[in-house]
DNA sequence: CGCCTTAGTGGACAGTGTCCACATTGTTAT
DNA sequence: ATAACAATGTGGACACTGTCCACTAAGGCG
């Protein structure tokens, strides 16, 4: 029936869009149904291209997987970096600069379920090896602001070192135990309170 | 071939055994993979069963998983029971049992984190409703520490209130980013000093 | 011009969750 | 005892997934 030239005019996209558009549509799925919703299949249908495509690109889904997670990790440090540009200069500005990081963090697991969820979910395979060291990660911010308390005199040199992983541990198990662990089916006014107690302990761990 | 009456003897087992296998599989295969590795096909493989005869006993897959879950959460009660009753009495027997409390969570995240993570990946649907609430729970656990603190003295009434959640966010989330999170890559001296800082950060905040 | 790497296609395969119709068993009522 | 019945397991299918192979068009290079 077709004859060989009557095939369609498989136009090839400009070099790396289909890459960038699979990444694009895996983050999409990421975001309304997290890690496990980021299906090759699908992602190669909304770019408008054949599965077999995809393995032009990545070796398989998880490598597409891992830039996915790659990217909303992304999402998360921009929405932190935003929450710190928006804190204003003037007395204990170190202190609520700290204060905002936790604030988007747990503003961004709240708003992004999916997001927040795909961040931490990298496959054991393709992991976490050397991300790119010049980009803002969460755990750079929050150092960042730890030194800044530091150099303000709130937060005794003594007890800064290390204390990046408690207080990261904090946030983040509150994120995921309100957000999709036990937790999560408690009504909204109470997950606020503990949202409010795990900022109010970080305060009161500093002095 | 097989006329109708030449059809093995496909005994029945006694009553439930098939439902207690189908879970008691799950949690093998969550044991070594996670909660993505309890597969519905291979847990009646594994029971010696067809496929299908999984759905007179579960609705679908999401079902049998969230069985799989409850033993899995159960599995890490038990672990911080057994440490807790380790806890010999005499001077600061509450702070010790705390401590227990907080160590076996970390232990049966590191040792068993398959395990760990299916306790914590209950469906969306079939999700925590209504557990047996008789059954000790890692929160009933801790809450019990803490008021045994206050009984001791040692932990300020005031305090007391709800500082049960962060808390447990702190021991969650630290064994979260150590276990499967992006701190999974470092080498393990690291991690026992995260931990430790970890238990000594809690200890620091009750005073 | 011809060549060769790159990017996309088409068709297959195994494995999965799930549905339907059917067969067998153990129980319970007649 | 026998007949009806609910519970449990079987067989066979379907759609969907990740992945492999062989083939083909595009575009840059000599």
């Amino acid at each position: 029936m077709n004859h060989p030239g009557a095939a369609l005019p498989r136009r090839r996209r400009p070099r790396g869009d289909v890459r960038a558009g699979l990444v694009a549509a895996g983050l999409e799925l990421a975001r309304t149904g997290g890690p496990d919703a980021v299906v090759l299949r699908e992602a190669t249908r909304i770019v408008g291209v054949v599965p077999n495509a995809a393995y032009r690109h990545f070796a398989d889904r998880d490598e597409l997987l891992a830039e996915v997670c790659a990217a909303a990790m992304n999402a998360l440090a921009e929405r932190m970096t935003a929450g710190i540009g928006r804190v204003r200069g003037g007395a204990g500005a170190p202190q609520r600069r700290l204060a905002a990081i936790g604030t988007a963090y747990l503003e961004f697991a709240r708003e992004e379920p999916g997001l927040f969820a795909t961040a931490f979910a990298v496959p054991q395979q393709h992991g976490y090896n050397e991300r790119d060291e010049t980009a803002r990660t969460p755990l750079g911010l929050l150092r960042d602001a730890l030194d800044e308390l530091v150099a303000a005199g709130v937060l005794d040199r003594q007890r800064r070192e290390g204390i990046e992983y408690p207080i990261w541990s904090i946030v983040h198990g509150t994120a995921v135990l309100t957000g999709q662990g036990p937790l999560r089916d408690a009504p909204a006014a109470e997950l606020r309170r503990i949202e409010a107690r795990t900022l109010a302990f970080i305060n009161n761990s500093l002095t």
